[in-house]
Formats: structure tokens, C-alpha cells, sequence
DNA sequence: GCCCTTATTTTGAGTTATTCACGATAAGTG
DNA sequence: CACTTATCGTGAATAACTCAAAATAAGGGC
């Protein structure tokens, strides 16, 4: 079942090409990275890679269904090699680091809403935020996330988010 | 408790301006709207209004906790008025309507990852992706989100995330 | 009510992360 | 090997904000 990139690319129809090689390689060494972050990585292989090509690369692969994106709010896309897995992701609300939460307990409840005004659901993203282990080690800097992106502006007023609750909050 | 907006504005130490008192009410009136069509609501208002100071409100308003930020992947952020209840969202993957889930069933278990590679936990979203009713009733549009922003590019291989099965399934 | 301090707003430019277009190039097919 | 057409590169365009600094206006004090 899990072939070679070069079989993958096929199966999904599409040409095996040096830079989609390439992105899906850095992708496996370094998951939840960004376009961005994956274009610097591509480079060390394949120094001509335009910026473009590799959004269109994660583009076509995440259509493919080869790649995983991710958008956690604050953060530009990520992308994680698509594992058939039932996994979530907790991310660092200080550094936007991402990592995989394998599962959460009492799993098939939890996908029940009680009302869902008129909707037909097809499926539930679980996000969790908190801090990493790094930034726990170093303290004190300013959050990225749920909904403030750190307001170091000066001319509005910013309100203290430090308190970091040991318990979990679930998110309104 | 659920004062008036002026004094929910001083309380949190902000001046009580024309601006914020027009963008809290177009929240008030329509939830889940984003920046751009909140500035239009406002405006029939307050005409003069600039698109960056209703930037600047929302911002402001956010941090002092007034409102709730948004983003669902795919779609540019959102506002809502801040209840104090435990509530979650549906998105609709076609047309990006949101809308409110009061609660999800077994809470708490869910709310409890199993591992969490060293991160400290602070809260739990729960984003359901499905298709609202106006979107089913139409049918046969293309899928704005989870992930692929309904690729009309000739050039990049489409393909179909039409199949919306009436299961719910957990999103990997 | 008027003055004064300073929070807001406006104006205008700048950024980031992507998408769009299209000619140039190179996979894969026969 | 030739050919068709998917993919890549170049360059421009866009969306959704953020940043900066001068102009304006809340709210407190007199």
C-alpha cells in the first residue's frame, strides 16, 4: 500500500517530476512545514525551484489527496504527508509549531452535534492550542494565535493573554 | 450582566465611539461576517467609516475580548459577539456560510488528547465541515475548503470532492 | 461648558501568502 | 524519435491585512 512517490504520483495521473519528488521528500522530513519553509528546503536539491512552482506542486498534490493542508488560524498553510490515520493537531499558540495528536478519547461522541441547523456534515476538525515544550522552556512571549496575532502595535490597546490555565478550556 | 454596548466598552476600558458601537451591532445582526462585509453593513451608518478603522475595531474589540475571532480555513476571519456558552461551528465547504453548534455530545472525553508530545493544553476547537442547506438544495457546486479552494484553474488538476456522504467522518 | 491629554480614526503605503496568465519546457505515449 | 499536453518559470495581480504618522475627538478635571 504505501508505494513509492513515484507510483503515488502515477496513480493519481500525474507526472512523476523532479520538484514534486522533491516537495513531497521535504514534506516527509519536515511535516507541518510551509510553502515557504518547503520552497528554502526544495532548494538544497534543486536550486532553480521557483516559489510558484512549489504552491503549485502542493496544490495539485493536495488535490491529488497525496498531501494534507492544514490552515491553523494565525498561520499561513501547512502541509503533512497524508496519512490514512486518524490524527488532529495541537498547535504552539506562542511559536506556531504544529504537532500530530494521534486521538482524542470518547472519539465518536465527540463528532455528534447537537444541532446543526440545517447542514449536512461530512466531517470534524479538531484543533488544540497550547504551548510547546520549547516555549514553556523559555516563557513569557506573546501569543499568535486564537485570534490575536501578539498586538505590539502601540496605538492599540493590548490586552494580557499570558494566564496559561493548566486545565482545558473548551473553546466557546 | 449583558449590558449595553456602551458600558460593555468602558467596562473594558475602551471609548465608546460611533465606529464600535455600528461594528458591534452589524455583528449583533449578522454573525460569522468577515471584515469586508462588515465594513459595508456599517457604512449604510456610517458612511465615512474607513476599511482599516473597521480593522482597527475588531481588532481592539477582540482583544478586549468583546468578540470572537474566526478563521476557518479557506475563508477570510470572521467576528462574532462573545457568549460565555460552549460553542462550536459548522462551515459550510461550498459556500462558506457558518453557523453556530450549540455543543457536541460526550464533551469533555473529547477535549482529552491522548498524547500531546510535550505541549501544555490550553483549549480544544471543533470545526465541522459539511453543506448548509441552501448549498444542498442547489447542489453541485464545487467545494471551497477543507484544503482545496475549488480549483477552476484549467491548468491543475481538479478533482471531485463532490461525494458528501451522509456519514460523519473523523477528518484524519 | 471648556480645556487638555491621549485614545481613535483617517490616509496612505507596505506586507504576506497566495493565485492568475501564458509562453517555454519536458513527461509520457505511440 | 516525434508529438501532445501537463508542468514550470516569469511576471503581474490580488486579498486581507498590518504599520506609521498626522488629524480628530472621547472623557476626565476645572
Amino acid at each position: 500500500m504505501s508505494s513509492s512517490p513515484e507510483s503515488q504520483l502515477r496513480d493519481a495521473a500525474l507526472r512523476v517530476t523532479a520538484g514534486r519528488l522533491a516537495v513531497l521528500a521535504a514534506i516527509e522530513e519536515h511535516p507541518h512545514s510551509d510553502a515557504d519553509t518547503l520552497c528554502r528546503i526544495v532548494r538544497a536539491q534543486l536550486p532553480g525551484i521557483s516559489v510558484q512552482s512549489v504552491h503549485n506542486v502542493l496544490h495539485d498534490l493536495t488535490n491529488a489527496e497525496l498531501l494534507r493542508r492544514i490552515e491553523p488560524a494565525g498561520s499561513s498553510a501547512r502541509y503533512e504527508r497524508r496519512l490514512g490515520d486518524n490524527h488532529h493537531h495541537v498547535v504552539c499558540s506562542v511559536c506556531g509549531t504544529i504537532a500530530d495528536v494521534d486521538c482524542v478519547h470518547g472519539e465518536a461522541p465527540c463528532l455528534t452535534p447537537s444541532n446543526t441547523s440545517g447542514f449536512v456534515i461530512d466531517t470534524a476538525e479538531i484543533t488544540f492550542w497550547g504551548v510547546c515544550a520549547d516555549c514553556t522552556a523559555n516563557a513569557g512571549a506573546s501569543a499568535i494565535s486564537p485570534s490575536l496575532a501578539a498586538s505590539t502595535n502601540p496605538t492599540h490597546s493590548a490586552v494580557a493573554t499570558a494566564n496559561a490555565s493548566t486545565s482545558i478550556h473548551h473553546v466557546h
